[in-house]
DNA sequence: CCGACCGTTTGATGTAGGTCAAGTTTTTGA
DNA sequence: TCAAAAACTTGACCTACATCAAACGGTCGG
């Protein structure tokens, strides 16, 4: 989410996965991960990878959202990453994983299989220095995370969820106008996310659609009323934060 | 703490460190190391890092415990890391961080001032790797840790916890005797990793003392008396996991 | 050796959020 | 187009853990 350097290059046809995977590249090196892309699709529910799979390949997100949950032996589950479009699966040195990766909407993956992308990243290394951003961006969003789920109210972590979607959503029309935005995930996903039951959250969603801080076109479709006290609601130090 | 490959290499002065660092490197990148290290100390409680410094140096811990904590303005704190020996601190790329680093106890830190340690990690690709190792080993145990904050009751947390200390600790003597074991942890700084209170920890151990799961010599040094029913109260798959 | 202090334990009580149980709305699919 | 299923909301109740309060060692400085 950091640095998030956009070159000037024009990607021929899936511009969002060259992004993720390198922010830097030339035209050369897009032609060469053009070449050995692959498009998978998943339907809303379908399990992308099973715990303890092999990586056959990586991907990057290009439409839809997928979730990577912990589930325990009693079935209790906790969802312990989100990827939306432009996030990226599979990290250096990992070829298994200890999570399984779902589809939470209808999905479109981009896809590199493992062996030639392990190449390419020897003989690019730029890309693999983009890799390992990917991976520390994420190793701080969970530690932001785990502040969430250690120490939050069942209203700080929504807040906190719905302002993270708004960051992540956030762009300006051309004309002023600013678009709906929309949640990416059901309430049970939301809950699965937040260490929470789908009840508690429903209740609090409706706190703050009764408190005048959001305003629901439908269950998914809302707008931000009152950014300032959606903010001061989540309980984070307001430093601001890039706007990505 | 997995890909323990230790070398057969004699390390001069301080061993845990460049294990932490490297974990097959040939006598010569440890005489370069050698040269670069630098001692610090802190005494428990003390500051190593505020949240937003720069990291002016990178280090590995030699002695004692050191925590990794995020904190809320009303002052809410959650550990997001602990440091137990070997366990290095600064990553690929990151100059700042975004929490504090805290001497849970007295500590003895290895450090490597910053500008020729990223030289280091340019010229020697392997410590580079290793170096990514360790923060993906960081990032799969803080999955865990997000699954046992949002979803694991105050006793599966305090089993979780005790096991790993167990998991870590684990060496036989060559008498065959099982050393005592002791925790690393004040009550509070369990209560702060877990996400509970000083209270709600201190029942909890008392219960697992009084179901004969633990045997306690002092409030820090205790003895496992039923390994089995600790793995089952933690709540995990036991799928085992090998040992350190 | 003693008193202040800190870390810990223990008990009594309060409450946020979980659980259970209906409803209501939306989506699906035939 | 309509019925069945799934997703969501709402209410009543319950419990695990937090909070508040007090007492109990250890340890450290004088």
């Amino acid at each position: 989410m950091k640095n998030n350097v956009i070159s000037g290059v024009k990607c021929t046809d899936c511009p969002i996965q060259h992004r993720a995977v390198c922010s830097r590249c030339d035209h050369a090196e897009l032609m060469l991960l053009e070449s050995m892309k692959k498009y998978r699709s998943f339907k809303a529910g379908e399990a992308i990878f099973w715990r303890g799979d092999d990586l056959t390949y990586v991907a990057s997100v290009i439409e839809g959202v997928a979730t990577l949950e912990k589930t325990m032996e009693d079935g209790r589950t906790q969802m312990v990453g989100l990827l939306l479009p432009s996030d990226f699966i599979g990290h250096p040195g990992r070829t298994r994983i200890d999570f399984d990766v779902t589809a939470a909407s209808d999905v479109v993956l981009c896809c590199f299989d493992r062996a030639p992308f392990d190449q390419l990243l020897k003989d690019v290394p730029h890309i693999s220095q983009r890799m390992i951003e990917l991976a520390m961006d994420e190793l701080d969003a969970a530690r932001d995370w785990m502040l969430l789920l250690g120490r939050k109210t069942a209203g700080e972590k929504i807040a906190t969820f719905v302002e993270m979607v708004v960051r992540r959503q956030h762009f300006d029309r051309k004309d002023g106008m600013r678009p709906d935005l929309v949640l990416p995930l059901s309430r049970g996903d939301i809950a699965n996310y937040l260490g929470l039951t789908v009840e508690t959250v429903s209740r609090q969603i409706g706190k703050l659609k009764s408190d005048g801080i959001l305003e629901f076109i439908d269950k998914r479709r809302f707008r931000v009323i009152d950014l300032e006290r959606l903010q001061q609601a989540t309980g984070d130090d307001d430093d601001g934060g890039v706007i990505v």
